[in-house]
DNA sequence: TCACATTTATTGTTCAACAATCCGCGCCGA
DNA sequence: TCGGCGCGGATTGTTGAACAATAAATGTGA
């Protein structure tokens, strides 16, 4: 934010694996071997450990010690807290913003995005622009931190996600309603959008569980 | 939390820097070479690297590329983000609280550290105490998320506090006011208590800005 | 089959080297 | 005198290799 430099190689680095990880090639549980990681990076087992410490930190990752790290493995406990979390940032945000606020754009642009990618079958990119959309409502609160802890627990989320085969049931419901919410806060009725975002989190909520609780059984 | 074993050694160093940052012993503003560093903590250059992305990552230092780290200065717009993200969380979680959860103990703990430091005329350990009770708040709502996301917020805040002279009159005087709070919550008044602490958080960010305000116009 | 020693692979940490970048200093010309 | 210019010197960024420490895999004997 405040830097305009390129990131540092590290941080281009965790990007990449943030990518890997949330985009699904990289599988939960699947553990990752500092010497071929750094091979295929193409850098050096020092920096990529630097990298590690950083996703670990983020919840992406599990380290435990003198074993190496491995994706993180969501759990329903992990989940049900995300979603508590989410409750508590983006309700209020919504329901205090600025029916103006700079952020709005951004908002509409996702659902935009969203909607491109449901025509080109992009279900992994209507997932994107949905989080996209959320990280939305969290920046109508103008706080940097706040933001931050969002995308970090977006990137927990979607590792979730992940996890799921039909991502397609997952988010494309949600198009319209984003698009609902949105009408809602620009001609400034926020109480009516909160309450649509509370029936939104509690069904997206829900639907996480149910997959999750599939997969969990087999 | 999860982790048992001895804490690696970067988390060690970690810990101890961020010791000396919230201790007042680092300056903020001040440069941190990574040679002489290294060499006053007794590990590689390497390891103090990893060390200082955590805590660039929380908020303690500052990483300028190619020009090494310092310790973060607090701004004023830090300290109004803070206390507004303080107010989103410790708030709810008050009001929400159930009436025997077991961080009320720790709460409880707390006002008695905070008691036992102003008698022995230690200010500094009255800070902490009084961040261990509100920490004692957060981990009323059984986040681990939320709990780990203060943690960080109260660092940074202690650095904001480290710039201030008489840290006395900074806690002091809300020592009673946490007893006060405390027998509201256990007695089941969960939105008496939620009201007293917005006036707490009212009061404690004017006191931090005006500090504040003083020592920037030098 | 099980318990135990041994080997092997991987991680944890250090060290030394070199490239890249920034900072201060002296030089030079106007 | 002053302001640009280039040049070292110091610090950071990144790499590669080395070795110790630990855990997993393997083999051995009863």
């Amino acid at each position: 934010m405040s830097d305009t430099t390129t990131p540092s190689l590290p941080e281009e680095i965790a990007a990449r694996l943030r990518d890997r990880i949330t985009g699904g090639i990289l599988r939960p549980g699947q553990h990752l071997s500092e010497a071929v990681l750094a091979a295929d990076m193409q850098v050096s087992r020092n920096t990529l450990r630097e990298v590690f410490r950083l996703l670990t930190r983020e919840g992406l990752l599990t380290h435990l010690p003198n074993r190496g790290v491995s994706v993180a493995v969501p759990s329903m406990g992990a989940i049900l807290d995300i979603y508590r979390v989410r409750r508590l940032i983006e309700l209020p945000a919504l329901a205090n913003a600025r029916p103006r606020h700079p952020a709005i754009a951004r908002m509409s642009e996702a659902v935009d995005d969203a909607r491109a990618a449901r025509e080109a079958g992009d279900w992994q990119g209507v997932g994107s622009a949905n989080m996209q959309f959320h990280a939305g409502i969290v920046a109508l609160t103008d706080s940097p931190r706040l933001t931050a802890f969002f995308a970090q627990l977006t990137a927990e989320l979607r590792l979730a996600f992940g996890l799921i085969d039909d991502a397609q049931e997952l988010h494309a419901p949600f198009i319209e309603t984003n698009q609902d919410l949105l009408h809602r806060l620009v001609a400034g009725d926020t109480q009516g959008a909160a309450e649509h975002l509370a029936s939104y989190l509690d069904r997206s909520e829900r639907l996480v569980l149910e997959a999750f609780a599939r997969i969990e059984m087999r």
